[in-house]
DNA sequence: CGCTAATTCAATG
DNA sequence: CATTGAATTAGCG
């Protein structure tokens, strides 16, 4: 899955329609812009964007969080975390789109649930990118995917990811507690069955989840991608800094929506 | 405008 | 926390 197509240059004007949005980057820096503090006609200082509704869909925003973390698998709440600690407006309303996270967690076929193994305790299991779900934002990080991805009733009766053991960390923390362990030694793997008609080759394959989830070609060192994005915003105190631009301009419906909701 | 992906409400385990 | 359904909203070709 390559969130963060081709673009190696940002745009030097914005999208002025959703239609228009090319990929994440761009779509994050016209965020990000939307986001600034403005005056109004009076000179006073209209609140600060920065609780507008940002411009990807949950699907896009489970996946980046999944995509960003060391393991490449992160519980629900870790999940919740990214999302609130880089979007502002997440942290209100929490108990509907957080519902809605659950939601397309369990109804797309794109996020596998792993299930953690005894030897790495915890509330609530893992989530992870489907293997065969990497494309879904190819052309371009959209509100909405062209295609929706979605496994065969047979693959999906049969395909799930075993176990998560410390050999597939999820966090910077439980990374630590693994690097002072051992490396291998337990099973992490994805298992497939009941293709009894594949033969005994095919009707139980193995996949080590670290190669199966690990290793997909994410490409997050991009010097424009979400990532890059998000630690220069970090390294200049999680202050954004943009061209001015009208957000209106950029993102009428959010910018309307955010000024409606203002409180 | 039509198709269907995404979001929301919410019941149930 | 996870799954599912039904109804509604809304991107995008």
């Amino acid at each position: 899955m390559t969130l963060n197509p081709v673009v190696m240059n940002p745009p030097q004007s914005y999208p002025t329609s959703s239609s228009t949005i090319p990929n994440l980057d761009s779509t994050y820096q016209s965020y990000i812009c939307s986001n600034q503090t403005k005056l109004d006609k009076k000179g006073c200082e209209r609140r600060s964007l920065t609780h507008s509704k940002p411009p990807y869909s949950y699907i896009s925003l489970i996946t980046m969080a999944i995509q960003q973390a060391p393991g490449k698998m992160l519980t629900l709440n870790e999940i919740y975390q990214w999302i609130m600690d880089l979007f502002p407006y997440y942290r209100q309303n929490q108990q509907r789109w957080q519902n809605s996270i659950r939601h397309s967690l369990s109804f797309n076929d794109c996020f596998v649930r792993v299930s953690r193994a005894p030897d790495r305790p915890g509330k609530g299991s893992f989530w992870a990118m489907h293997p065969g779900s990497e494309n879904m934002f190819d052309n371009g990080c959209y509100l909405r995917r062209q295609k929706r991805f979605k496994l065969a009733e047979k693959e999906k009766a049969t395909f799930q990811i075993r176990k998560a053991t410390k050999q597939n960390p999820c966090s910077e923390k439980e990374k630590k507690e693994e690097d002072k362990g051992k490396q291998r030694g337990t099973s992490a793997f994805l298992h497939q069955e009941g293709m009894n008609e594949m033969g005994p080759e095919g009707s139980f394959v193995d996949l080590d989840v670290e190669s199966a989830v690990r290793d997909i070609h994410y490409d997050f060192s991009h010097p424009f991608s979400i990532n890059s994005l998000v630690e220069a915003g970090e390294q200049n105190g999680m202050v954004y800094r943009a061209p001015d631009v009208d957000a209106s301009a950029v993102y009428p419906r959010f910018y309307n929506r955010s000024v409606l909701n203002t409180s």
